[in-house]
DNA sequence: TCAGGGGCTGGAAGCGCTTGCATCCGAGCC
DNA sequence: GGCTCGGATGCAAGCGCTTCCAGCCCCTGA
């Protein structure tokens, strides 16, 4: 394997200049630059990573922290970031921590750390103020998705408006029995998401004046399957049906839409059905739902940990602490054919 | 940040002596090795994965490409690699390569190459010749799944035998109107399993000497919203219905069923559907399919990769190659209520 | 004409580890 | 008791780059 020694015999200059000349920096006359390319080109070489990492303190190489790649939302950042990440050159090191505490803070102690990543993206990750210092104090851009971080840069949404949102939506359609579907903590009582969104649909209950039936708030685990179970349970057993469900997520909108069709219910005639997410899926259920494209958020937060990153290496390492943007991500509100005037009494 | 040197000092001990304790290397007396970790422990010290990658030559980080993060089938893949590895202490570097061939050039150059991975492993990818020598010419570890590359160690399932199973399970009820839907190869003719598959239930068909009508082979995009819109086509066009659909992936087999549902034909009574993978979706819809755990697959894959390393690093660089292993995953024949005989003509 | 200055270039010092090699020391042996 | 042997240790040479710094050359302006 050549290496840039070789590659400025072959050129006819010092590594130094050759490196100059590849890395693209100033003080290279054309032609020398011109022939460190095409030496390198024709011995194909190609730098190495680490040798230069250690030299420059540079690794391009940004850390991922999600808790499920599995789920659409998790995927749909991942894509995001993934996209802008690869096409700057940059290399994306992927963190799927899962629900385990345990190796939570296990990546966070030996990988986040080893001085191997230039920024770090945090999707709904919860941290201790403990954790985010250890974090911050590495001096390291640090992106916050679907879940803020204090200290760090943040992409979010305001999940307890969008919720009200869409419960407001129903209310306003006339509905009165209207029920939520929430996400389930019990495997990881870190995701807060599920409660943000479940206060945005008690709010706007309380302030229609509405009530809320113990029987009307089911948990499951944000899938469609899940979500199925649950409906069931919901639309089987609720002692006074709801005419209208909130849940928590597309994909559980859609299983609560399956469940319905499975009792014979008609939606939107005999029941209303509203998600929150943009879940492709939404389109063939007509689900009336609030899209928050996460793959779009995944592209602000990798786009956003790049230019802190070009903020901090242009600046001093003594100057002041880079503020941290937060961005509240634009959201789309799209109606369609699950929500209608609910049915009157038969 | 501290330094090995640091730690050294405190420790009373040599950076050579540390650097072997902290490693787990032998020739370090136990009192020397407590030292040196309380030493470690005690300044936070995290040594640099650069400057250990350059000096030694292992990288703990392995590359895994794969085209669309989003499908179920690879975002499975994906977390059963990333668990392996997390619990192994190595880092995953995700490309997520899409199927623009352009991206996916740049990253087996410009990434892959860069020496920082010990090894790869690659998800229905297709390479030419050129490409895989050019792989296997830095002589670390290449694992492919789901699309076996020549020379490479390899994860895989019949694609073939197993499409024709599922369509001679149709056959052996009665079914003779069997369609099939197939995936798109439009935005990626790279992607072989489409083809593979369709050909399982040609060859089904053609050995029950049943015909295949030309209405009865449509395609999707492996999404349950697209093959919802090309069952739509399906059902309501073809001069004369299939009774049963064999869906090349689960995913498409629950979109069948719903398009099915929305023209009032009740799954199995009036149509039978099957899909092939084994999709956690499938049990809501008593989908009949072949459970092919790409979650295994992916740690076997990993698991593969690690193997392989320990040999290669086990053994003289000169050594003769390490000859890679090919493993046929298992795989499980999951037969719900989506099938039935066929319906008696009316 | 000559000093001054700026653009290029190359030498060499690291970056922070790992590891081959030489050294040292204590235990076991004759 | 002297000698051998092997485990434990430290020294120092890298790993393959980047970048500081000094030096060179050539162009400009006085």
């Amino acid at each position: 394997m050549p290496g840039i020694k070789e590659v400025a015999d072959r050129a006819g200059l010092s590594v130094a200049t050759v490196s100059r000349a590849l890395g693209g920096k100033a003080n290279v006359s054309p032609k020398s630059r011109e022939r460190a390319r095409r030496a390198a080109q024709e011995l194909g070489f190609v730098p190495s990573y680490h040798a230069a990492s250690l030299a420059s303190g540079r690794n391009y190489n940004i850390g991922l922290v999600v808790p499920y790649v599995q789920r659409w939302y998790f995927a749909s950042v991942l894509e995001g970031v993934s996209e802008t990440l690869l096409d700057a050159g940059y290399d994306l090191t992927l963190y799927n921590v899962g629900e385990q505490t345990e190796r939570r803070n296990s990546v966070l102690n030996d990988f986040l750390l080893r001085k191997r990543l230039d920024a770090v993206i945090a999707v709904a990750l919860v941290l201790s103020e403990a954790e985010i210092m250890q974090l911050l104090a590495v001096r390291r851009p640090l992106v916050a998705i679907g879940g803020a971080l204090p200290g760090a840069a943040s992409i979010r949404i305001d999940d307890a408006r969008l919720a009200r949102l869409v419960t407001e939506h129903l209310i306003r359609l006339g509905h009165t029995r209207i029920a939520h579907m929430t996400g389930d903590t019990e495997l990881n009582r870190d995701f807060k998401l599920p409660g943000i969104r479940l206060s945005g649909y008690q709010a706007a209950m309380a302030a229609a004046g509405l009530p809320v039936h113990p029987d009307w708030q089911v948990a499951a685990d944000f899938t469609i399957q899940g979500a199925y179970r649950a409906a069931k349970r919901l639309l089987g057993t609720a002692s006074e049906r709801p005419t209208a469900v909130f849940a928590a997520s597309d994909e559980m909108a859609v299983g609560t839409i399956l469940a319905a069709r499975d009792f014979g219910l008609q939606v939107p005639r005999d029941i209303s059905v509203v998600g929150l997410d943009g879940h492709e899926l939404g389109e063939a259920f007509g689900l009336t739902t609030i899209d928050q494209n996460p793959r779009g958020q995944g592209k602000l937060a990798a786009t956003t940990a790049l230019e802190l990153l070009d903020t901090a290496w242009n600046s001093d390492a003594d100057a002041a602490p880079i503020p941290a943007p937060d961005y509240e991500y634009p959201t789309d509100f799209v109606i369609r054919t699950s929500t209608a005037i609910p049915p009157t009494k038969p």
